[in-house]
DNA sequence: CGGGACCTTGACGGAATTCAAACCGGGTGG
DNA sequence: CCACCCGGTTTGAATTCCGTCAAGGTCCCG
């Protein structure tokens, strides 16, 4: 459940503070030295520095993408947290899964006549923004980068697939332990993970919306993980004690990191 | 929860009669005459044709991809009904989607080491065998074809959210009205509903997997709909007496048919 | 100092699960 | 042919889980 601070209608991107700039070379992008990102070919690098029209930085807060709408742009995220998320018409909120750096957005709207999800920022994001109309071209440019838009969706949708088992099949325990873990599982690949330790800029009502629960269940749940000392969490840091237990109580083990095989 | 007939772990595929034929001509698909799917060209036609290695005819009941297994090939659905589930250790069962003609299964496995679901068949299922091997070449020979990959698996991401935020906002009643109507838009795309009726070869048990419900409740919110005159269900089929009304309790409106927009 | 956003806790009621039993066809084998 | 079983459906009753309501607490910011 979504508390609407304002009367009515939710708010329809008051266009934050948004500084364009095309300064930021690809060549030097923090993503490029991550392991879980494949190298790209000099002919493919041209290309995207040619395709990519501008550098973004969106305020905590700015809704980047409106489900129900068009945008002429797809956008690369480069530093940040923001959701994707789907709302129903009486306020009910479902967020889809987290939006974090190396995450492709807009997708939809490019493909289809609309977005069917809306993208809202949780902290200051960076985003590299791609003309929807030129996206055809990727994919004549070469088989590599259009086999990494497929990829990205691919796993996009498995881990869509995997918060769908959680919300139908767990119990609120298990959830809020799978959800910890998935998310300590994904920033560990951006290298976002010290000793268990992470940064959660979001509220416990945000989490109650991705977990399909109410926020004071969520918040009771938790408290039990917190009591049970498996977790810790304290101004805006989460941290994960005991990770070979707490995968056992969400029933959800180590995954093998996914990069991409070929090309 | 999934009732394991047999004891302990859950059948291995015990490759119920497969037979392989490669006779089917591309050119007399009867996918083609639908007006949801796009026209390929000549030369699509005949790479695709070279690139299949077999038609098969799988009975009911076929395991055709395993969860954490892989897989050699990458199918294509020309007829029938399966399921794609996630299941967690102890059992319980969530189904992600139903798979209908048209659809693309097996893509995950292409793309990364193992399948992160299984898929099953629910009645005899007729399937396209394309070698993951030579999956590459596809986006190589040109933008149209690696474009329907992307299309494809960007649609599917969008239908589980959509069930993702069915399972993690709907009230019971809700859920079962919004999967009979998301069932009847994708067979009407087939043209398989004939005034509001459509076959449902599947169990109670199988809808209560799907909607992350327990079989009883699933039956009772079930008969609900029955005696209020939304739906009937009798031997298989399932007729949807009064769409306008169940698409406002189910709060799922009509949404435009998505078709392939460029190429 | 007051207001607002967020977290916390208790009490209560409602929704969904579980347990249990009965029913209904279809198939099988005596 | 009938008895039996089996998978699926239906219904009732008891229990548990989770949501809602309500109130108090903390911290930050104006």
């Amino acid at each position: 459940m979504l508390t609407t601070t304002e009367d009515g209608d939710l708010k329809t991107t008051p266009k934050n503070l948004i500084r364009s700039l095309v300064s930021n070379s690809c060549e030097t992008c923090p993503l490029r030295k991550l392991s879980s990102v494949r190298a790209f070919s000099e002919e493919e690098m041209s290309f995207i520095k040619g395709f990519k029209v501008a550098d973004q930085e969106l305020s905590a807060g700015t809704t980047l993408l409106h489900e129900g709408e068009n945008s002429a742009f797809v956008y690369t995220v480069r530093s940040g947290w923001a959701i994707r998320y789907k709302l129903l018409e009486d306020g009910r909120r479902q967020v889809l899964n987290f939006v974090l750096p190396g995450d492709l957005i807009g997708l939809q709207a490019s493909l289809f006549s609309e977005m069917e999800h809306s993208v809202e920022t949780l902290t200051p994001v960076g985003v590299c923004c791609f003309p929807r109309d030129r996206f055809l071209e990727l994919a004549q440019k070469g088989a590599g980068l259009a086999f990494d838009v497929i990829w990205l969706t691919a796993r996009e949708e498995q881990a869509i697939s995997e918060h769908l088992l959680s919300v139908g099949q767990r119990t609120a325990l298990e959830r809020v332990a799978y959800v910890l873990l998935y998310l300590h599982d994904r920033l560990a690949l951006l290298e976002k993970v010290q000793d268990g330790a992470f940064e959660a800029p979001f509220s416990q009502q945000l989490l109650a919306d991705v977990l399909g629960l109410s926020l004071v269940h969520t918040n009771k749940t938790l408290r039990k993980l917190v009591d049970r000392g498996f977790v810790r969490w304290t101004q805006g840091t989460i941290h994960l004690v005991n990770l070979a237990d707490l995968r056992e109580l969400a029933c959800y083990p180590r995954r093998r990191p996914q990069r991409r095989p070929f090309l």
